[in-house]
DNA sequence: TAGATTGTTAATCGATTAACAATC
DNA sequence: TAGATTGTTAATCGATTAACAATC
């Protein structure tokens, strides 16, 4: 079969967002071209995009069922399926992402914090424990983890990513602004800020040229 | 002149951060194939890229000069004058947004942050003051401010985002995980963790695959 | 039946990569 | 001079969009 885009992969958590409100405002059936609008996509895309997710389909002027697709885009998403993660650094970031509820409906389980500061340690800025950093590989190895979460300052970035990786991490989520040296066989994926400041700062820039 | 694409736009801050690091390492000079290397990148792009922001452009043999690289990408970028901008929402994914010194860096200055929560605005959970959400559209009005940041809990961030509009907002980076209605004069850039989640577990379930 | 909507094939568009002449 | 590297043109690849037959 065929894989999914990335770009498609990126769009479907929107999808199932909108559909979960719809479902909420007890609206039972919705058409792609609805779903485009209010998402200001093209409309083929989403009829791609669900035909490919979709097994059940929908139906010529009708259109999808609104619980259907909800399960479908969940499933193909794996959010029912849980995937424990351990995160490294609870300063700000850390503790605003360790606090998050919304992992939950995504299928992320955080299970472990870590952190090298003693203070923070004590401190339990969040409702789990913190752990000194060297607690880590023993307790991935034990339960398997594959998934590790860095926000821990750039200087230190490398070396956490690096003691990941050694304690079996295989899919990393970098909130650090540094450029991570990694094997091919990590997932490695960057949220970077600047980045995306760099977008919209041009984009604003076009908009107030046109005034 | 063309345009530059939005990908290699959001290159451009990664290739800034590797520069300032040789920079420091008292590299004086880079050639675009090295700079593809360390960022997983195709080294045409990087040439075609830097060819587009650099007057000076590179030397056969030698490369570019990183001091003049770094400044005309920081140029380029914007980096040089300052941006400002509001946050609304001082929980804790606003405060550690507050309280990140790498935006001056990038030129983005947050010049007031709003809450509606009484108990947030006065125990000042940042070292600048937090103000009630009603007086958002007269700062932003005689500030002149066009960036808005929204770290507000998804039900209330439409609400935000149409005071923020009302009030001149041309620019909204919006955390919460929400699809925002906005005319097409306004510019969104969405901060979506559960799009960046998708990507990183699919593949990852690739990387399991084939182990 | 008429019309809205699906699902798919074909056309377009844009970004990435390959190839290569120019040059320090 | 030889070789590394730039800058650019051409070829490829993939994603988006347009067009349209099928169908409820």
């Amino acid at each position: 079969m065929e894989e999914i885009s990335k770009e498609s992969l990126q769009r479907l958590p929107s999808y199932l967002r909108y559909l979960k409100q719809l479902h909420e405002s007890n609206v039972t059936h919705v058409s792609s071209t609805n779903i485009a609008e209010r998402l200001y996509l093209n409309p083929v895309s989403v009829r791609k995009e669900l035909a490919f997710v979709s097994v059940a389909g929908g139906k010529p002027k009708t259109g999808f069922k609104v619980v259907e697709l909800i399960k479908e885009i969940s499933s193909f998403l794996g959010y029912n399926n849980v995937k424990d993660a351990v995160i490294v650094g609870v300063g700000k970031l850390g503790s605003a992402l360790i606090g998050y509820k919304g992992f939950d409906a995504y299928g992320l389980k955080i299970v472990a914090c870590f952190d090298n500061n003693k203070a923070i340690q004590s401190t339990q800025s969040s409702d789990k424990p913190v752990f000194d950093i060297h607690k880590m590989p023993d307790l991935v190895n034990r339960l398997n983890v594959k998934i590790g979460i860095i926000t821990v300052p750039s200087n230190s970035a490398q070396e956490v990513c690096d003691l990941m990786i050694e304690s079996g991490i295989k899919a990393i989520w970098n909130f650090s602004p540094t450029q991570l040296v990694t094997p091919s066989n990590i997932a490695v994926k960057n949220e970077d800020m600047a980045a995306s400041l760099a977008v919209l700062s041009k984009q604003l820039d076009k908009i107030l040229e046109n005034e």
